[in-house]
RNA sequence: GGUCCCAUCGUCUAACGGUUAGGACAGAUGGUUUUCAAUCAUCUAAUCGGGGUUCGAUUCCCCGUGGGACCGCCA
C-alpha cells in the first residue's frame, strides 16, 4: 500500500508549533511507510498569503529536520486546473451560479443571528427557475451539497464520526472574480497530487465533510483522513500567532535544540509505553495514528526546557559548541576565534548547568569575554577581609608553574584553615574576581579554563 | 445559539473489563557537593458528577457538567 501524505500550509502569517507538529506527524509516517512527505503552500488568498510566510515555513521545517520530497508545490500555480474542474462541477449539475450579493449575504446572516438560528446559505440560486438573473451581479460558483441524509466517515484517530448533510451549505468554489477557494483547490491538488493520507488538525474536520462530496462527484478515490487534535495554550484555546512563543523562531530565540523540539513535539499528544527520549530513527519506528490521543494538549515551556537540558547533556560536545558558536553569533555576541579553544574545552562543565544554549553562552561569558564587570551587590561582597585571602591566594598562585587541581586545592584549603573559614569565605570572593558574579561553574573549572596570565590579571584588578 | 469532538495527578501521558491506577515534567523534603545549579533518595498529587451493563468498570452505554473546534467569496 502507498502512503501518501502532505503538510498544507496557508502562508498567511508565521508557521506555529501546532503546524510544525502535524508536519512532523505527517513526515513521520511517510518516512515509517517508505512513502512521500510534499509541503504545498496554500496561497489562494492572494491578500493574505506572503513571500516572506513562504521562507518561513520552509526555513521552520528544514530547522528541525523536516524535509519534503521534491521541491514544495504552490497552489496559486495551480489555479488554471481547478477552475477548470469548477467548470466541469457546473457543467454536470454539481455546482451553480449564485448571484447574490454579499449585501443580500449580509442580512441572511444577520436575520439567523437575530432569530437565533445558524446561518446556512439558503440555497437559493440552487434551483434558479422563476429567479431573474441580475446584470450587475457576477456571480459565485456555489457546490450543490447534499441536502439530506447522513455522512459517516472513518477518521484514523478520532473513530467513525456522524454528520448530517443538512448541516453543510452550498459552499463557494469560484469567487466572484473566478478565483477557487480552499475546498477546492485542496481536493483538487490531493487529487492531482495522488495523497493517499490527508493527516490535519482537528479544525478541519467539518471540511472533510465538504471535501468528500467533490470526490464522490467526480469519482475520485477518496484519502484516508486523520484529524489530529489541536495545541492549546496554556490558555486552554487554540495556539494563535499571538500567544508567547508559538513560532519556531521564538525556540531557536531561547537556545532550544532542534531534537529537543522535535522530541517534545512529538510526545505532545502520542505515547508510547512511558518511553519519554525518542532518537529520530525510533520516533520513525514507532509513531502511529493509533498513539494519537482525541484531546487536545497544552503547551508546557517547562517540559520543552526539560527536555532540551536532556539534549544538552547527551549531545556531543563538539556539535554542542557548534551550536553554541552559530547561536552566539546569531543571538549574542560571536564568539572570538582566539577563545573558541577555551570555550570548547570548558563544554563539559559549562553545559552542566544550562537548560538552554543561551545558559550556556552565560556561562561562558567569563571566557568570552576579556573585561568582566562586577554587580554592585557583587562588589560589596568584595570587602577588606575578602581581598586580603585573594591577594594572598594570588601570591600563592604565582608560584605555580603549571595549575592543576591538586596544586588549587592545596592552596584553598591552606587558606581556609588559617582564615578560619569555609569554602564559601574564600571561593565566593575568587570567583567574584574572576567572574564577575557569585553564581557560575565551580571555581576550579574557571580557574584551569583561564590562562594563568589571565587569572593574575583579573585578580590584580581587584586589589 | 447550532453541529461535531473531547474528559486519568498542576502539565504530558500509561493501564486485553480484574494493577496498591504506572511513568515523565513541575512542586515539596532530605543526603551529597563548592555558592546558584547539578546529582541521588523520598514524598505530595488524578480516573469530572450521576445513573446503568457486569461477579468486577479508568475502560462499555446513557444523562448531566466542563473544555474545545467549526459555523467566511480565510485556509
Amino acid at each position: 500500500m502507498s502512503f501518501i501524505c502532505r503538510f498544507a500550509p496557508s502562508p498567511t502569517g508565521p508557521l506555529h508549533i501546532g503546524g510544525v507538529r502535524t508536519a512532523l506527524f505527517n513526515w513521520l509516517l511517510a518516512k515509517k511507510n517508505k512513502g512521500k512527505f510534499y509541503l504545498r503552500i496554500e496561497d489562494t488568498d492572494k491578500e493574505r498569503s506572503k513571500e516572506e510566510y513562504i521562507k518561513q515555513i520552509i526555513e521552520s521545517l528544514a530547522w528541525i529536520g523536516i524535509k519534503h520530497d521534491e521541491k514544495e508545490y504552490i497552489q496559486s500555480k495551480n489555479i488554471k486546473k481547478h477552475k477548470e474542474i469548477a467548470e466541469e462541477l457546473l457543467k454536470k449539475g454539481f455546482a451553480y451560479k449564485c448571484y447574490c450579493s454579499e449585501e443580500e449575504i449580509k442580512q441572511q446572516k444577520e436575520k439567523c443571528k437575530k432569530q437565533g438560528i445558524p446561518y446556512i446559505y439558503n440555497r437559493k440560486w440552487r434551483d434558479p427557475k422563476n429567479l431573474d438573473i441580475p446584470k450587475d451581479i457576477k456571480p459565485v460558483i456555489r457546490f450543490k451539497s447534499k441536502i439530506s441524509g447522513d455522512v459517516k466517515i472513518k477518521d484514523l484517530v478520532q473513530g467513525e464520526i456522524n454528520i448530517s448533510n443538512s448541516i453543510i451549505e452550498d459552499f463557494v468554489i469560484l469567487r466572484q472574480d473566478g478565483s477557487p477557494t480552499y475546498q477546492l483547490s485542496a481536493v483538487v491538488d490531493d487529487h492531482e497530487m495522488k495523497i493517499t493520507h490527508v493527516i490535519r488538525g482537528d479544525d478541519h474536520k467539518i471540511n472533510t465533510f465538504k471535501q468528500i462530496q467533490i470526490y464522490e462527484v467526480m469519482k475520485w478515490e477518496i484519502p484516508k483522513f486523520a484529524h489530529i487534535p489541536l495545541i492549546h495554550s496554556d490558555k486552554g484555546s487554540k495556539l494563535s500567532k499571538r500567544d508567547m512563543a508559538s513560532t519556531i523562531g521564538d525556540y531557536i530565540k531561547k537556545g532550544i535544540l532542534a531534537d529537543a523540539l522535535r522530541n517534545y513535539l512529538l510526545r505532545l499528544g502520542w505515547a508510547y509505553k512511558d518511553k519519554e527520549i525518542f532518537t529520530l530513527k525510533e520516533s520513525i519506528d514507532l509513531f502511529d495514528l493509533k498513539g494519537v490521543g482525541k484531546s487536545p494538549s497544552k503547551l508546557d515551556l517547562t517540559r520543552i526546557l526539560s527536555i532540551n537540558e536532556h539534549y544538552i547533556k547527551h549531545i556531543e560536545e563538539k556539535e554542542l559548541f557548534k551550536l553554541l558558536k552559530d547561536f552566539a553569533q546569531k543571538f549574542r555576541k560571536s564568539i572570538d576565534p582566539s577563545k573558541e579553544n577555551a570555550v570548547l574545552q570548558s563544554m563539559s562543565f559549562l553545559k552542566n548547568k544550562a537548560k538552554t544554549l543561551d545558559d550556556i553562552y552565560c556561562n561562558s561569558e567569563y571566557i568570552i569575554k576579556d573585561n568582566i564587570e562586577l554587580l554592585p551587590d557583587d562588589e560589596k561582597l568584595l570587602d577588606p577581609p575578602a581581598k586580603k585571602i585573594i591577594s594572598e591566594f594570588l601570591e600563592k598562585f604565582n608560584k605555580i608553574d603549571v595549575p592543576n587541581k591538586e596544586k588549587l586545592e592545596e592552596i584553598i584549603n591552606n587558606l581556609i584553615k588559617k582564615h578560619n573559614t569555609n569554602f564559601k569565605g574564600v571561593g565566593q570572593p575568587l570567583r567574584i574576581a574572576l567572574v564577575g558574579s557569585r553564581f557560575g561553574p565551580g571555581i576550579y573549572n574557571i580557574i584551569l579554563s583561564l590562562t594563568k596570565d589571565e587569572v593574575i590579571k583579573r585578580i590584580s584588578k581587584i586589589n
